[in-house]
DNA sequence: ATTATCTCGATTGATATAGTGAGGATAGTG
DNA sequence: CACTATCCTCACTATATCAATCGAGATAAT
């Protein structure tokens, strides 16, 4: 049960994309060094988000990365399915063949099934506009001290 | 987002354990072939679950395996955590040096407790009897048709 | 024209996973 | 006691996946 460090890279991207809300685009070397990820993988990490539509590039001088929506409107769980696909539960068999079932496959099948439910009730509600709104609350709090 | 080969391997040999409810031992290779699973491999899987107590093992002839509590006394989280360890969450670092914190963190790490509640909400209420009753009620539905 | 940036496929090195091998220890059976 | 079927242990290998980098190209601003 484990999130990839690319992902853990793609979400904390997108988070700071999201912090910034800036309508000129942001380099890569600029979000690398804010959220400490190596540059160059983090390319091939902002380009796969770029395909699936999530965020948006401009090319040359000048050029960098922004969101392609609001935050509110870009979900966790969009970013994991990104970089980690669907969340295969052992049960999904990778070819369509039907397999000779054994003893207990259904009901494995069914928990898998709940256990994925309740992640992605928690992963799909939950925007980037909620975690910076998060980060920012403990901003406020931690400046009162 | 896995679940190891090795894993689901522990709960179908545990779940063949509880389906059984034998007093004698089951052998590896009996269990093995019930639930199509390498049967070297499973040696060394019954082997660590042994470790952790939740099965008994009988050496010699006529010896195997069997549960070492009740199904209803054994939970999916136990397997699990047995197998792939307790579920690290990212924001947990594995050495416990204090690390400097980059701007979403914190968000995260809550997200991702979140998350690990939920899974265990599922997992730590599941027991093997509730997996063993599933399956037998599947089965006499089949039987009615 | 120059330069800073994104684009993209290939490649590398490290780590984890899945599974096997070989020999030892133990308990029942004749 | 000798034999054999079983578990026990740990080391080992092969393969896949992950993390990260490289190098050459395309694009846009100046």
């Amino acid at each position: 049960m484990q999130i990839s460090k690319k992902c853990q890279y793609a979400l904390k991207a997108v988070f700071e994309l999201a912090m910034r809300d800036s309508v000129k685009p942001v380099k890569v070397y600029v979000i690398a060094g804010a959220q400490n990820i190596p540059p160059r993988f983090l390319e091939v990490i902002l380009n796969q988000l770029r395909h699936s539509g999530l965020v948006e590039s401009q090319r040359g001088k000048e050029g960098g990365y922004r969101l392609a929506r609001h935050a509110q409107d870009i979900t966790v769980s969009e970013v994991l399915q990104c970089i980690q696909g669907p969340m295969a539960m052992p049960a999904d068999s990778a070819d369509g063949t039907e397999k000779p079932a054994f003893p207990g496959d259904e009901a494995f099948k069914e928990l898998w099934q709940e256990v994925n439910n309740v992640i992605c009730e928690v992963c799909d509600t939950r925007t980037f506009a909620d975690l910076v709104a998060f980060e920012k609350a403990r901003r406020d709090k931690c400046a009162l001290n």
